[in-house]
DNA sequence: ATACAGATCGGT
DNA sequence: CCGATCTGTATA
């Protein structure tokens, strides 16, 4: 699998929250990777976007990387203990990204399973298996991602994607965005993308579930 | 200087 | 449904 430059994330996040599923995200720590499949997006559209902390290009400390070139991570703190990852796409100045919302574990289970659980993974049950990486805040702390990786360059060896098995369009859902309500007319707009066969979804749209 | 809300999560 | 917990942001 190889990792993509740096024109691959030069698009709208629209474009690269779609793009990026099944893509694995890579993170390393003490020369141990932590690989997790990219399950689910969401894509933050920048100044038009009521959703987006860019919104009207709105350009203040914490939204500053969004600013920067495509393909460097956005992590921030939100509620005061949970951190989400976005990776930068567009171009510098254009200030868009797509949020990571769900991983599926691919390899370093073990480790993730102390970092979000403080237990081992034989102590687990299936349900906090399940619960390991589904969400933007868990995947996060399963990935000891944190402050210190916001600007992070994707291109880079420290945190980073690679190519994985492109989901068929079929078992893609594109769909409304999560936890947006204060957004008006950007509440409807499908910006949000899983895939439906995931396990690892966080939360699903009634009108795609196959049960 | 102060007030307030939030791209979440886990427990009731 | 509610509270945790704290930073960024806006207002004055």
């Amino acid at each position: 699998m190889q990792k993509p430059d740096r024109s691959f994330y030069k698009c709208s996040a629209l474009e690269l929250a779609k793009k990026l599923l099944g893509y694995h995200l890579v993170r390393i720590i003490d020369n141990k990777a932590l690989i997790g499949k990219i399950v689910e997006t969401e894509a933050y559209m920048g100044e038009f976007d009521k959703a987006a902390h860019s919104y009207n290009n709105r350009r203040t400390k914490r939204t500053e990387t969004m600013f920067g070139p495509p393909g460097h991570a956005y992590v921030y703190l939100i509620y005061g203990m949970y951190y989400c990852m976005n990776i930068v796409a567009a171009e510098t100045g254009i200030p868009q990204a797509v949020l990571i919302r769900a991983l599926e574990p691919v390899e370093g289970m073990k480790e993730m399973a102390e970092l979000r659980y403080g237990k081992s993974l034989d102590q687990c049950s299936e349900r906090e298996i399940l619960g390991l990486t589904n969400g933007p805040g868990k995947l996060c702390k399963a990935m000891h991602i944190t402050g210190t990786d916001n600007g992070e360059d994707l291109c880079g060896d420290r945190l980073f994607i690679l190519k994985g098995p492109v989901p068929p369009d079929s078992d893609i859902v594109n769909t409304t965005r999560i936890n947006i309500d204060y957004a008006e007319e950007a509440i409807h707009f499908p910006y949000r993308f899983y895939i439906n066969s995931s396990p690892y979804v966080s939360v699903r749209d009634k009108k795609y579930n196959t049960k």
